[in-house]
DNA sequence: ATTATAAATCTGTGATCACAAATCAGGGAT
DNA sequence: ATCCCTGATTTGTGATCACAGATTTATAAT
């Protein structure tokens, strides 16, 4: 039996040109960074990056199938509006998905999973006490994230980043709502890793329930995003 | 107000050759017509179809992203192999998935909607008597997503197709287990065609679950698919 | 002034080529 | 005979170019 000789070291992936230009869009683009309705070009996208128009193309079709963007009928890319229905359609889904997976995490904890959420829960209410929303919305992401990934799923991981990637545009101009100083948002954190150190499923998931709808309620309320914007721009 | 005078007319995306590539690919996923493991080589793909190696190239990102396919570290693709870990979390992700598609669909049922399932388990019926297990499978997709489509979900659907996408290598062998002359198969049909008709969320949920779950029994207990492959073609 | 028509520009799709990394094959040393 | 090194081939990534459909601008007619 031809076994490989494995070194316990993990393979180094030559990262490509596409997948730099797809992570700068995608981060860009999961923290609100463009406005919704902004259509995308390949050339300018391609002349900003100064690279040729290949990577760019490969990366907005990926970021199209996750449906971060959407193509027009006449081909072009675009950040897609905002409308209240999606929202509540997103929603119910990141209920119905992300629930699965703490659910799921719930009975793969770890003392050290365990504590590397500790750390973030620690590391993110520090953060929130100077009003970096930037900075403690990526906490936020790497909580949850850790979380999803003792799901052990290799099929709902994927799944929940699209359903994120969507939820970024409605971001946009309701970030500054997410830092009230009463540190809302890393209580439920606290109730998420209580529950996941007794693993008990049913409360963990009560718990992401509520902080997901706490996300939701904020951006539904926020009437400046609802005014103008009527579909096509 | 220029409000464009829009025509009747449904507009007609013109299909490129990317497109063409994809659906024939995709097709051939989805009944499991691939070899789990096999490598898919642009250039080949391309001889075959008579086109370029751009347009293959770019479906076979798509797919990827879909999850239908994988890449290696070195970056050739190929289709995933099967294993049963994989195949029992997919099976959580469409029970939690398509029954809250089916849960949704379930008040947003019309008659006409109905009279289209109701068609569609009588032209399976008729199918199966006949062993036509090809165009049963098509038949019974055809019957799924008419309601995953009730569920006016613009989030759920793109990830419920992908989810079949991952299921179709299972079904490569496995497929002249669905066509039991018992016509067990459209019975949970029937029996969610009932719930729907009366509105009842929860009962149609149930009877999805054990149509799905069927199905994956059937799969799980077939001895023939999990001898040899170790993982690693 | 408004609308319709036609020219000009923009933009994405697909083909072709150059390059680099990976895989495979063969030969030589132990 | 086995292992390792090296050279040849394969295969994907990225750049460049030609083409076609779409959008916009300009022009002319009502």
């Amino acid at each position: 039996m031809s076994v490989r000789p494995s070194l316990g070291l993990a393979r180094i992936a030559r990262e490509t040109v596409q997948e730099r230009v797809y992570c700068a869009l995608r981060d860009q683009l999961m923290r609100g960074g463009f406005e919704p309705g902004q259509k995308l070009k390949i050339a300018e996208l391609a002349e900003a990056f100064g690279t040729s128009a290949m990577p760019v193309r490969d990366a907005l079709n990926r970021l199209t199938v996750e449906r971060a963007l959407e193509t027009l009928p006449s081909r072009t890319v675009r950040v897609p509006a905002l409308s209240k229905d999606a929202l509540q359609d997103l929603r119910e889904a990141r209920f119905a998905i992300e629930g699965l997976a703490i659910s799921r995490a719930a009975s793969n904890m770890t003392d050290e999973s365990l504590v590397t959420l500790q750390r973030l829960i620690v590391a993110q209410s520090e953060t929130d006490e100077e009003h970096f929303s930037e900075e403690s919305a990526e906490q936020n992401r790497a909580f949850h994230f850790a979380i999803y990934r003792q799901s052990g799923s290799t099929v709902l991981l994927p799944i929940i980043e699209s359903l994120w990637l969507q939820f970024g545009p409605y971001l946009r101009e309701a970030s500054e709502l997410f830092d009230g100083g009463d540190g809302r948002g890393t209580n439920f954190h606290l109730e998420m890793l209580d529950a996941l150190s007794r693993g008990d499923a049913v409360a963990a998931r009560r718990a992401l329930e509520a902080d997901i709808g706490r996300a939701f309620d904020l951006v539904m309320s926020d009437e400046s995003l609802w005014q103008r914007r009527d579909g096509v721009a």
